[in-house]
DNA sequence: GTTTCAGTCATACGACTGTTTCAATCATAC
DNA sequence: GTATGATTGAAACAGTCGTATGACTGAAAC
Protein backbone atom coordinates (compact mmCIF):
# COMPACT_ATOMS: atom_id res chain seq x y z
CA UNK A 1 0.00 0.00 0.00
CA UNK A 2 2.66 2.62 0.75
CA UNK A 3 5.00 3.66 -2.39
CA UNK A 4 8.49 4.85 -0.61
CA UNK A 5 12.07 2.97 -1.48
CA UNK A 6 12.96 4.19 -4.71
CA UNK A 7 17.05 3.01 -4.61
CA UNK A 8 16.97 -0.30 -2.95
CA UNK A 9 15.36 -1.72 -6.28
CA UNK A 10 18.08 -0.55 -8.24
CA UNK A 11 20.84 -2.02 -6.50
CA UNK A 12 19.80 -5.65 -6.90
CA UNK A 13 18.29 -5.41 -10.42
CA UNK A 14 19.53 -7.90 -12.68
CA UNK A 15 17.42 -7.75 -15.94
CA UNK A 16 15.58 -5.28 -17.32
CA UNK A 17 18.64 -2.48 -17.12
CA UNK A 18 17.08 0.51 -18.69
CA UNK A 19 14.41 2.56 -16.61
CA UNK A 20 15.98 1.58 -13.31
CA UNK A 21 14.23 4.44 -11.07
CA UNK A 22 10.51 2.72 -11.56
CA UNK A 23 9.24 1.30 -8.63
CA UNK A 24 9.02 -2.67 -8.24
CA UNK A 25 5.06 -2.35 -8.71
CA UNK A 26 5.18 -0.66 -11.81
CA UNK A 27 7.63 -2.85 -12.96
CA UNK A 28 5.31 -5.71 -12.52
CA UNK A 29 2.62 -4.08 -14.20
CA UNK A 30 5.19 -3.04 -17.63
CA UNK A 31 6.44 -6.97 -17.66
CA UNK A 32 2.99 -8.16 -17.06
CA UNK A 33 1.26 -6.28 -20.13
CA UNK A 34 3.99 -6.84 -22.64
CA UNK A 35 3.94 -10.24 -21.76
CA UNK A 36 -0.24 -11.00 -21.28
CA UNK A 37 -0.19 -9.18 -24.85
CA UNK A 38 2.03 -11.47 -26.32
CA UNK A 39 1.24 -14.68 -24.54
CA UNK A 40 -2.00 -14.28 -23.35
CA UNK A 41 -3.12 -14.79 -19.40
CA UNK A 42 -2.82 -18.70 -18.59
CA UNK A 43 0.26 -18.94 -20.28
CA UNK A 44 2.33 -16.12 -18.83
CA UNK A 45 4.01 -17.61 -15.75
CA UNK A 46 4.76 -15.39 -12.84
CA UNK A 47 8.24 -16.10 -13.41
CA UNK A 48 8.65 -15.02 -16.42
CA UNK A 49 6.84 -11.71 -15.35
CA UNK A 50 9.22 -11.25 -12.75
CA UNK A 51 12.31 -12.25 -14.73
CA UNK A 52 11.60 -9.73 -17.09
CA UNK A 53 11.22 -6.99 -14.63
CA UNK A 54 14.41 -7.85 -12.62
CA UNK A 55 11.96 -8.71 -9.59
CA UNK A 56 12.04 -11.29 -6.87
CA UNK A 57 9.09 -14.00 -7.16
CA UNK A 58 6.97 -13.25 -4.17
CA UNK A 59 6.88 -9.77 -4.84
CA UNK A 60 3.81 -10.18 -7.07
CA UNK A 61 2.10 -12.10 -4.41
CA UNK A 62 3.08 -9.38 -2.10
CA UNK A 63 2.08 -6.12 -4.23
CA UNK A 64 -0.95 -7.32 -6.12
CA UNK A 65 -1.85 -10.86 -3.63
CA UNK A 66 -2.80 -12.55 -6.56
CA UNK A 67 -2.12 -13.26 -10.36
CA UNK A 68 -5.75 -12.80 -10.83
CA UNK A 69 -5.58 -9.69 -9.27
CA UNK A 70 -2.02 -8.30 -10.72
CA UNK A 71 -3.98 -9.34 -14.76
CA UNK A 72 -6.97 -6.46 -13.07
CA UNK A 73 -4.38 -4.03 -12.00
CA UNK A 74 -2.51 -4.33 -15.37
CA UNK A 75 -6.26 -3.59 -17.29
CA UNK A 76 -7.67 -1.44 -14.82
CA UNK A 77 -3.99 0.95 -15.21
CA UNK A 78 -4.60 0.86 -19.27
CA UNK A 79 -8.45 1.33 -19.02
CA UNK A 80 -8.59 4.35 -16.75
CA UNK A 81 -7.20 7.29 -18.68
CA UNK A 82 -9.14 5.69 -22.20
CA UNK A 83 -12.41 6.25 -20.40
CA UNK A 84 -11.98 9.51 -19.20
CA UNK A 85 -10.84 10.96 -22.60
CA UNK A 86 -13.75 9.24 -23.75
CA UNK A 87 -16.25 11.02 -21.11
CA UNK A 88 -14.31 14.39 -21.45
CA UNK A 89 -14.73 14.35 -25.58
CA UNK A 90 -18.51 13.07 -24.82
CA UNK A 91 -18.77 16.59 -22.45
CA UNK A 92 -17.29 18.41 -24.98
CA UNK A 93 -19.39 17.15 -27.82
CA UNK A 94 -22.62 17.82 -26.16
CA UNK A 95 -21.25 21.27 -24.82
CA UNK A 96 -20.92 22.29 -28.45
CA UNK A 97 -24.23 21.74 -29.75
CA UNK A 98 -25.83 23.71 -26.87
CA UNK A 99 -29.54 22.55 -26.43
CA UNK A 100 -29.62 19.77 -29.02
CA UNK A 101 -27.61 16.44 -28.31
CA UNK A 102 -24.75 15.59 -30.43
CA UNK A 103 -25.49 13.31 -33.59
CA UNK A 104 -24.98 9.51 -33.74
CA UNK A 105 -21.38 9.67 -35.23
CA UNK A 106 -20.20 12.18 -32.61
CA UNK A 107 -21.15 9.88 -30.00
CA UNK A 108 -19.57 7.33 -31.89
CA UNK A 109 -16.88 8.96 -32.52
CA UNK A 110 -16.41 10.07 -28.92
CA UNK A 111 -16.33 6.74 -27.98
CA UNK A 112 -13.84 5.61 -30.65
CA UNK A 113 -11.63 7.82 -30.85
CA UNK A 114 -9.24 8.02 -27.88
CA UNK A 115 -8.43 4.20 -28.54
CA UNK A 116 -7.48 4.69 -32.37
CA UNK A 117 -5.66 7.74 -31.29
CA UNK A 118 -3.80 5.59 -29.00
CA UNK A 119 -3.51 2.67 -31.90
CA UNK A 120 -2.30 5.26 -33.57
CA UNK A 121 0.55 6.76 -31.46
CA UNK A 122 1.47 3.03 -30.89
CA UNK A 123 4.08 4.04 -28.52
CA UNK A 124 3.12 1.75 -26.17
CA UNK A 125 -0.40 1.72 -25.71
CA UNK A 126 -1.05 0.24 -29.04
CA UNK A 127 -0.95 -3.60 -28.56
CA UNK A 128 -3.58 -3.50 -25.29
CA UNK A 129 -6.54 -3.81 -27.21
CA UNK A 130 -5.84 -7.50 -27.81
CA UNK A 131 -6.11 -7.89 -23.27
CA UNK A 132 -9.63 -6.82 -24.05
CA UNK A 133 -10.71 -9.40 -26.33
CA UNK A 134 -8.42 -12.01 -24.49
CA UNK A 135 -10.04 -11.08 -21.46
CA UNK A 136 -13.64 -10.81 -22.32
CA UNK A 137 -13.39 -14.99 -23.28
CA UNK A 138 -11.16 -15.74 -20.47
CA UNK A 139 -12.91 -17.82 -17.68
CA UNK A 140 -13.12 -17.66 -13.71
CA UNK A 141 -15.46 -14.23 -14.24
CA UNK A 142 -12.70 -11.85 -14.60
CA UNK A 143 -14.29 -9.91 -17.50
CA UNK A 144 -17.33 -9.74 -15.40
CA UNK A 145 -15.12 -8.23 -12.24
CA UNK A 146 -12.91 -5.87 -14.75
CA UNK A 147 -16.12 -4.58 -16.13
CA UNK A 148 -18.11 -3.59 -12.59
CA UNK A 149 -14.49 -2.10 -12.01
CA UNK A 150 -13.75 0.18 -14.92
CA UNK A 151 -16.76 0.29 -17.54
CA UNK A 152 -20.15 0.38 -15.79
CA UNK A 153 -20.04 4.07 -15.15
CA UNK A 154 -19.32 5.12 -18.80
CA UNK A 155 -21.52 2.52 -20.02
CA UNK A 156 -24.76 3.83 -18.92
CA UNK A 157 -23.61 7.54 -20.13
CA UNK A 158 -22.99 6.35 -23.36
CA UNK A 159 -26.33 4.51 -23.39
CA UNK A 160 -28.09 7.73 -22.25
CA UNK A 161 -26.31 9.93 -25.14
CA UNK A 162 -26.91 7.27 -28.20
CA UNK A 163 -30.61 6.76 -27.34
CA UNK A 164 -30.54 10.97 -27.23
CA UNK A 165 -28.79 11.15 -30.59
CA UNK A 166 -32.23 8.35 -31.84
CA UNK A 167 -35.21 9.43 -31.27
CA UNK A 168 -37.59 6.79 -31.98
CA UNK A 169 -35.23 4.00 -31.49
CA UNK A 170 -36.72 1.16 -29.05
CA UNK A 171 -34.58 0.78 -25.69
CA UNK A 172 -33.89 -3.05 -27.48
CA UNK A 173 -32.67 -1.09 -30.69
CA UNK A 174 -30.28 0.89 -28.44
CA UNK A 175 -29.14 -2.51 -26.66
CA UNK A 176 -28.67 -4.37 -30.30
CA UNK A 177 -26.74 -1.48 -31.64
CA UNK A 178 -24.28 -1.50 -28.67
CA UNK A 179 -23.85 -5.00 -28.66
CA UNK A 180 -22.62 -5.70 -32.03
CA UNK A 181 -20.67 -1.85 -31.91
CA UNK A 182 -18.81 -3.27 -29.27
CA UNK A 183 -18.80 -6.61 -30.93
CA UNK A 184 -17.17 -4.71 -34.25
CA UNK A 185 -15.21 -2.25 -32.04
CA UNK A 186 -13.49 -5.46 -30.10
CA UNK A 187 -12.40 -7.16 -33.51
CA UNK A 188 -11.08 -3.93 -35.04
CA UNK A 189 -9.18 -3.90 -31.84
CA UNK A 190 -7.97 -7.17 -31.88
CA UNK A 191 -7.35 -6.98 -35.96
CA UNK A 192 -3.65 -7.48 -36.01
CA UNK A 193 -3.84 -11.38 -36.22
CA UNK A 194 -7.26 -11.07 -37.91
CA UNK A 195 -6.15 -8.59 -40.70
CA UNK A 196 -3.75 -10.80 -42.79
CA UNK A 197 -5.99 -13.62 -42.65
CA UNK A 198 -9.16 -11.85 -44.06
CA UNK A 199 -6.93 -9.81 -46.61
CA UNK A 200 -6.22 -12.14 -49.65
CA UNK A 201 -3.75 -10.18 -51.37
CA UNK A 202 -5.28 -6.20 -51.25
CA UNK A 203 -5.91 -4.57 -48.07
CA UNK A 204 -2.80 -2.48 -46.80
CA UNK A 205 -2.51 -2.40 -42.99
CA UNK A 206 -4.41 1.05 -43.53
CA UNK A 207 -2.38 3.17 -41.60
CA UNK A 208 -4.30 6.51 -41.85
CA UNK A 209 -5.65 6.71 -38.42
CA UNK A 210 -8.18 9.48 -38.78
CA UNK A 211 -9.14 7.20 -41.98
CA UNK A 212 -10.00 4.27 -39.35
CA UNK A 213 -12.25 6.24 -37.15
CA UNK A 214 -14.72 7.86 -39.80
CA UNK A 215 -15.03 4.11 -41.38
CA UNK A 216 -15.64 2.72 -38.04
CA UNK A 217 -18.07 5.11 -37.11
CA UNK A 218 -19.79 5.16 -40.79
CA UNK A 219 -20.37 1.26 -40.39
CA UNK A 220 -21.40 1.61 -36.49
CA UNK A 221 -23.68 4.49 -37.48
CA UNK A 222 -25.15 2.74 -40.51
CA UNK A 223 -26.15 -0.24 -38.50
CA UNK A 224 -27.79 1.83 -35.91
CA UNK A 225 -30.00 3.47 -38.03
CA UNK A 226 -30.75 0.60 -40.06
CA UNK A 227 -31.81 -1.59 -36.59
CA UNK A 228 -33.71 0.87 -35.70
CA UNK A 229 -35.80 1.88 -38.95
CA UNK A 230 -36.24 -1.88 -39.14
CA UNK A 231 -37.91 -1.79 -36.13
CA UNK A 232 -40.02 0.87 -37.73
CA UNK A 233 -40.93 -0.94 -40.63
CA UNK A 234 -42.26 -3.82 -38.39
CA UNK A 235 -44.92 -2.21 -36.36
CA UNK B 1 -6.91 -44.17 -38.53
CA UNK B 2 -9.05 -46.99 -38.66
CA UNK B 3 -12.35 -47.43 -37.08
CA UNK B 4 -12.76 -50.72 -36.18
CA UNK B 5 -13.50 -52.28 -32.09
CA UNK B 6 -16.37 -50.90 -30.93
CA UNK B 7 -17.02 -53.29 -28.07
CA UNK B 8 -13.87 -53.53 -26.09
CA UNK B 9 -13.86 -49.61 -25.31
CA UNK B 10 -17.41 -50.38 -23.51
CA UNK B 11 -16.28 -53.46 -21.33
CA UNK B 12 -13.68 -50.95 -19.30
CA UNK B 13 -15.59 -48.21 -19.41
CA UNK B 14 -16.06 -46.54 -15.63
CA UNK B 15 -17.38 -43.39 -16.14
CA UNK B 16 -19.53 -41.86 -18.56
CA UNK B 17 -21.64 -44.91 -18.48
CA UNK B 18 -24.02 -43.71 -21.19
CA UNK B 19 -23.62 -43.74 -24.97
CA UNK B 20 -21.65 -46.85 -24.32
CA UNK B 21 -21.67 -47.58 -28.00
CA UNK B 22 -19.45 -44.44 -29.18
CA UNK B 23 -16.05 -44.71 -30.07
CA UNK B 24 -13.22 -43.69 -27.84
CA UNK B 25 -11.98 -40.47 -30.59
CA UNK B 26 -16.07 -39.61 -30.14
CA UNK B 27 -16.16 -39.52 -26.58
CA UNK B 28 -12.71 -37.40 -26.15
CA UNK B 29 -13.95 -35.35 -28.87
CA UNK B 30 -17.59 -34.54 -26.85
CA UNK B 31 -15.92 -34.40 -23.38
CA UNK B 32 -13.01 -31.72 -25.21
CA UNK B 33 -15.74 -29.68 -26.42
CA UNK B 34 -18.08 -29.07 -23.49
CA UNK B 35 -15.02 -28.31 -21.13
CA UNK B 36 -13.56 -26.02 -23.83
CA UNK B 37 -16.45 -24.29 -23.73
CA UNK B 38 -17.08 -24.34 -20.13
CA UNK B 39 -13.28 -23.80 -18.87
CA UNK B 40 -11.29 -22.73 -21.98
CA UNK B 41 -8.56 -24.34 -23.65
CA UNK B 42 -5.96 -23.46 -21.58
CA UNK B 43 -7.16 -24.51 -17.94
CA UNK B 44 -8.60 -27.44 -19.66
CA UNK B 45 -6.73 -30.60 -19.03
CA UNK B 46 -6.09 -33.74 -20.84
CA UNK B 47 -7.05 -35.54 -17.98
CA UNK B 48 -9.88 -33.86 -17.31
CA UNK B 49 -11.17 -34.54 -20.48
CA UNK B 50 -10.11 -38.43 -20.23
CA UNK B 51 -11.63 -39.18 -16.74
CA UNK B 52 -15.07 -37.47 -18.11
CA UNK B 53 -15.14 -39.39 -21.63
CA UNK B 54 -14.09 -42.33 -19.27
CA UNK B 55 -11.16 -42.74 -21.07
CA UNK B 56 -7.52 -43.74 -20.57
CA UNK B 57 -5.35 -40.63 -20.61
CA UNK B 58 -2.86 -41.42 -23.33
CA UNK B 59 -5.76 -42.08 -25.44
CA UNK B 60 -5.58 -38.81 -26.62
CA UNK B 61 -1.80 -38.50 -27.61
CA UNK B 62 -2.65 -41.81 -29.13
CA UNK B 63 -5.88 -40.80 -31.63
CA UNK B 64 -4.40 -37.13 -31.79
CA UNK B 65 -0.76 -36.91 -31.22
CA UNK B 66 -1.14 -33.51 -28.79
CA UNK B 67 -3.07 -31.24 -27.50
CA UNK B 68 -3.00 -28.55 -29.92
CA UNK B 69 -4.14 -30.66 -32.92
CA UNK B 70 -6.99 -32.15 -30.54
CA UNK B 71 -8.12 -28.37 -30.32
CA UNK B 72 -8.04 -28.28 -34.36
CA UNK B 73 -10.11 -31.39 -34.16
CA UNK B 74 -12.52 -30.37 -31.67
CA UNK B 75 -13.27 -27.04 -34.28
CA UNK B 76 -13.17 -28.64 -37.59
CA UNK B 77 -15.87 -31.23 -36.34
CA UNK B 78 -18.27 -28.71 -35.71
CA UNK B 79 -17.16 -26.40 -38.21
CA UNK B 80 -17.20 -28.05 -41.40
CA UNK B 81 -21.47 -28.72 -41.33
CA UNK B 82 -22.04 -25.09 -40.67
CA UNK B 83 -20.02 -24.07 -43.32
CA UNK B 84 -21.58 -26.35 -45.77
CA UNK B 85 -24.86 -25.34 -44.89
CA UNK B 86 -23.43 -21.17 -45.20
CA UNK B 87 -22.26 -22.62 -49.11
CA UNK B 88 -25.80 -24.58 -49.74
CA UNK B 89 -27.80 -21.85 -48.63
CA UNK B 90 -26.29 -18.90 -50.86
CA UNK B 91 -25.84 -21.61 -54.09
CA UNK B 92 -29.93 -21.16 -53.53
CA UNK B 93 -30.57 -18.00 -53.25
CA UNK B 94 -28.02 -17.25 -56.04
CA UNK B 95 -30.53 -19.85 -58.28
CA UNK B 96 -33.73 -17.66 -56.65
CA UNK B 97 -32.68 -14.66 -58.57
CA UNK B 98 -31.47 -15.93 -61.66
CA UNK B 99 -29.68 -13.65 -63.36
CA UNK B 100 -29.57 -11.01 -60.61
CA UNK B 101 -27.31 -11.31 -58.13
CA UNK B 102 -28.94 -11.64 -54.65
CA UNK B 103 -29.46 -8.82 -51.91
CA UNK B 104 -26.63 -8.24 -49.55
CA UNK B 105 -29.13 -8.89 -46.95
CA UNK B 106 -30.08 -12.49 -48.43
CA UNK B 107 -25.95 -12.49 -48.40
CA UNK B 108 -25.40 -12.10 -45.14
CA UNK B 109 -28.41 -14.20 -44.17
CA UNK B 110 -27.47 -17.17 -45.78
CA UNK B 111 -23.94 -16.71 -43.83
CA UNK B 112 -25.59 -15.74 -40.39
CA UNK B 113 -28.63 -18.31 -40.53
CA UNK B 114 -26.77 -21.71 -39.60
CA UNK B 115 -25.36 -20.15 -36.63
CA UNK B 116 -28.32 -19.01 -35.48
CA UNK B 117 -30.34 -21.45 -35.96
CA UNK B 118 -27.96 -23.85 -34.22
CA UNK B 119 -28.22 -21.61 -31.10
CA UNK B 120 -31.83 -21.91 -31.25
CA UNK B 121 -31.64 -25.59 -31.52
CA UNK B 122 -29.39 -25.39 -28.46
CA UNK B 123 -29.27 -29.36 -27.75
CA UNK B 124 -25.63 -29.72 -28.27
CA UNK B 125 -23.87 -27.24 -31.15
CA UNK B 126 -25.09 -23.98 -29.13
CA UNK B 127 -22.62 -23.35 -27.19
CA UNK B 128 -20.10 -23.94 -29.83
CA UNK B 129 -19.72 -20.18 -31.00
CA UNK B 130 -17.90 -19.09 -27.43
CA UNK B 131 -14.84 -21.41 -28.91
CA UNK B 132 -14.36 -19.30 -31.60
CA UNK B 133 -14.11 -16.33 -30.32
CA UNK B 134 -11.74 -17.97 -27.57
CA UNK B 135 -9.67 -19.12 -30.69
CA UNK B 136 -9.52 -15.98 -32.17
CA UNK B 137 -7.47 -14.87 -29.11
CA UNK B 138 -5.64 -17.43 -28.34
CA UNK B 139 -1.40 -17.73 -28.96
CA UNK B 140 0.74 -20.10 -30.85
CA UNK B 141 -1.10 -19.20 -34.45
CA UNK B 142 -3.66 -21.70 -33.66
CA UNK B 143 -6.73 -19.63 -35.29
CA UNK B 144 -4.18 -18.93 -38.38
CA UNK B 145 -4.24 -23.26 -38.60
CA UNK B 146 -8.09 -23.15 -38.48
CA UNK B 147 -8.71 -20.98 -40.60
CA UNK B 148 -6.73 -22.34 -43.25
CA UNK B 149 -8.15 -25.83 -42.17
CA UNK B 150 -12.01 -24.78 -42.73
CA UNK B 151 -12.64 -21.22 -43.39
CA UNK B 152 -10.17 -19.98 -46.30
CA UNK B 153 -12.56 -21.28 -48.90
CA UNK B 154 -16.25 -19.82 -48.10
CA UNK B 155 -14.12 -16.57 -47.28
CA UNK B 156 -13.32 -16.17 -51.04
CA UNK B 157 -17.12 -17.15 -52.20
CA UNK B 158 -18.89 -14.94 -50.14
CA UNK B 159 -16.47 -12.22 -50.41
CA UNK B 160 -17.45 -12.15 -54.31
CA UNK B 161 -21.39 -12.44 -53.51
CA UNK B 162 -20.98 -8.97 -51.37
CA UNK B 163 -19.22 -7.41 -53.79
CA UNK B 164 -21.99 -8.51 -56.66
CA UNK B 165 -24.27 -7.08 -54.35
CA UNK B 166 -22.34 -3.63 -53.30
CA UNK B 167 -22.39 -1.72 -56.82
CA UNK B 168 -19.58 0.75 -56.81
CA UNK B 169 -18.03 -0.65 -53.12
CA UNK B 170 -14.21 -0.24 -53.38
CA UNK B 171 -12.42 -3.23 -52.20
CA UNK B 172 -11.29 -1.29 -49.37
CA UNK B 173 -15.31 -0.63 -48.38
CA UNK B 174 -15.56 -4.59 -48.64
CA UNK B 175 -12.66 -5.25 -46.92
CA UNK B 176 -13.60 -3.22 -44.04
CA UNK B 177 -17.18 -3.94 -43.76
CA UNK B 178 -16.00 -7.70 -43.45
CA UNK B 179 -13.88 -7.13 -40.71
CA UNK B 180 -16.37 -4.98 -38.69
CA UNK B 181 -19.11 -7.68 -39.75
CA UNK B 182 -17.30 -10.62 -38.46
CA UNK B 183 -16.24 -8.88 -34.96
CA UNK B 184 -20.25 -8.14 -34.33
CA UNK B 185 -21.23 -11.61 -35.03
CA UNK B 186 -18.17 -13.30 -33.19
CA UNK B 187 -19.53 -10.84 -30.13
CA UNK B 188 -22.95 -11.58 -30.77
CA UNK B 189 -22.08 -15.24 -30.38
CA UNK B 190 -20.12 -14.80 -27.29
CA UNK B 191 -22.63 -13.49 -26.18
CA UNK B 192 -23.79 -14.90 -23.08
CA UNK B 193 -21.17 -13.34 -21.02
CA UNK B 194 -21.61 -10.08 -22.74
CA UNK B 195 -25.19 -9.83 -22.70
CA UNK B 196 -25.83 -9.62 -19.07
CA UNK B 197 -23.02 -6.81 -18.58
CA UNK B 198 -24.26 -4.67 -20.29
CA UNK B 199 -28.04 -4.82 -19.82
CA UNK B 200 -28.55 -2.39 -16.96
CA UNK B 201 -32.09 -3.72 -16.20
CA UNK B 202 -34.42 -4.39 -19.84
CA UNK B 203 -33.33 -6.38 -22.47
CA UNK B 204 -34.54 -9.84 -22.07
CA UNK B 205 -32.62 -12.54 -23.50
CA UNK B 206 -34.30 -12.70 -26.71
CA UNK B 207 -34.88 -15.93 -27.57
CA UNK B 208 -36.60 -15.73 -30.74
CA UNK B 209 -33.74 -16.60 -33.18
CA UNK B 210 -36.02 -15.31 -36.90
CA UNK B 211 -35.80 -11.83 -34.80
CA UNK B 212 -32.08 -11.81 -34.02
CA UNK B 213 -31.32 -12.77 -37.59
CA UNK B 214 -33.63 -9.84 -38.78
CA UNK B 215 -31.40 -7.35 -36.48
CA UNK B 216 -27.97 -8.96 -37.56
CA UNK B 217 -28.79 -8.82 -40.50
CA UNK B 218 -30.23 -5.30 -40.85
CA UNK B 219 -27.27 -3.84 -38.12
CA UNK B 220 -24.43 -5.63 -40.86
CA UNK B 221 -26.01 -4.32 -44.48
CA UNK B 222 -26.91 -1.17 -42.56
CA UNK B 223 -22.96 -0.72 -41.69
CA UNK B 224 -21.64 -2.03 -45.13
CA UNK B 225 -24.27 0.49 -47.17
CA UNK B 226 -22.70 3.51 -44.75
CA UNK B 227 -19.40 2.29 -45.49
CA UNK B 228 -19.89 2.87 -49.02
CA UNK B 229 -21.75 5.94 -49.33
CA UNK B 230 -19.13 7.37 -47.20
CA UNK B 231 -16.54 6.55 -49.75
CA UNK B 232 -18.78 8.06 -52.65
CA UNK B 233 -19.04 10.94 -50.71
CA UNK B 234 -15.18 11.77 -50.24
CA UNK B 235 -14.51 11.38 -53.26
C1' DG C 1 -3.64 -71.86 -34.05
C1' DT C 2 -0.58 -68.57 -34.59
C1' DT C 3 0.72 -63.98 -36.13
C1' DT C 4 -0.31 -59.27 -36.36
C1' DC C 5 -1.45 -54.90 -34.99
C1' DA C 6 -4.58 -51.13 -33.69
C1' DG C 7 -6.10 -49.85 -29.31
C1' DT C 8 -6.05 -49.43 -24.23
C1' DC C 9 -3.94 -49.48 -19.83
C1' DA C 10 -1.25 -48.02 -15.58
C1' DT C 11 2.58 -45.61 -14.51
C1' DA C 12 6.24 -42.57 -14.62
C1' DC C 13 8.98 -38.54 -16.40
C1' DG C 14 10.64 -33.91 -16.17
C1' DA C 15 9.13 -29.48 -16.21
C1' DC C 16 6.53 -25.87 -14.68
C1' DT C 17 2.67 -23.79 -11.99
C1' DG C 18 0.91 -20.13 -8.15
C1' DT C 19 1.70 -19.52 -3.56
C1' DT C 20 4.03 -19.48 1.06
C1' DT C 21 7.60 -19.19 4.35
C1' DC C 22 11.00 -16.85 7.00
C1' DA C 23 15.28 -14.66 7.34
C1' DA C 24 17.73 -10.58 5.55
C1' DT C 25 17.55 -5.79 4.28
C1' DC C 26 16.31 -1.17 3.78
C1' DA C 27 14.81 3.82 4.89
C1' DT C 28 12.86 6.21 8.27
C1' DA C 29 10.98 7.90 12.99
C1' DC C 30 12.32 8.15 17.46
C1' DG D 1 21.96 4.58 17.58
C1' DT D 2 18.26 1.87 17.89
C1' DA D 3 13.67 0.24 17.15
C1' DT D 4 10.09 -0.22 13.47
C1' DG D 5 7.64 -1.57 9.72
C1' DA D 6 7.63 -1.87 4.94
C1' DT D 7 10.03 -4.46 1.21
C1' DT D 8 12.97 -8.00 -0.84
C1' DG D 9 15.54 -12.42 -1.04
C1' DA D 10 16.27 -17.51 -1.71
C1' DA D 11 14.17 -21.61 -1.21
C1' DA D 12 10.72 -24.78 -0.88
C1' DC D 13 5.71 -26.07 -0.95
C1' DA D 14 2.23 -29.19 -2.98
C1' DG D 15 0.24 -29.67 -7.28
C1' DT D 16 -0.69 -30.02 -12.16
C1' DC D 17 0.70 -30.15 -16.66
C1' DG D 18 1.54 -32.60 -21.53
C1' DT D 19 3.90 -36.42 -23.12
C1' DA D 20 6.27 -40.99 -23.38
C1' DT D 21 6.86 -45.80 -22.30
C1' DG D 22 6.10 -50.61 -22.39
C1' DA D 23 3.12 -54.29 -21.10
C1' DC D 24 -1.42 -56.03 -22.17
C1' DT D 25 -5.89 -56.86 -24.81
C1' DG D 26 -8.77 -58.47 -28.39
C1' DA D 27 -10.30 -59.35 -32.95
C1' DA D 28 -9.25 -60.18 -37.55
C1' DA D 29 -5.79 -62.38 -41.33
C1' DC D 30 -3.81 -66.24 -42.82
Amino acid sequence: MTETNVSSAISTATAAALEPAKETKDRILDAAESLFVANGFQATSLRRITTMAGVNLAAVNYHFQSKEQLILAVMVRKLEPINRRRLSLLDRFEAETGPHPPSLEKVLAAFLQPIVDDQAAGVDLGSFPVLMGRLYTEPGGLMQKLFSAAFAPIAKRFKDAITRALPGAGPLDIFWGMHLTIGAMAHYLARPPALALLAGRDAAPVPNPSQSLGRLVAYMAGGFRALVSRSADSL
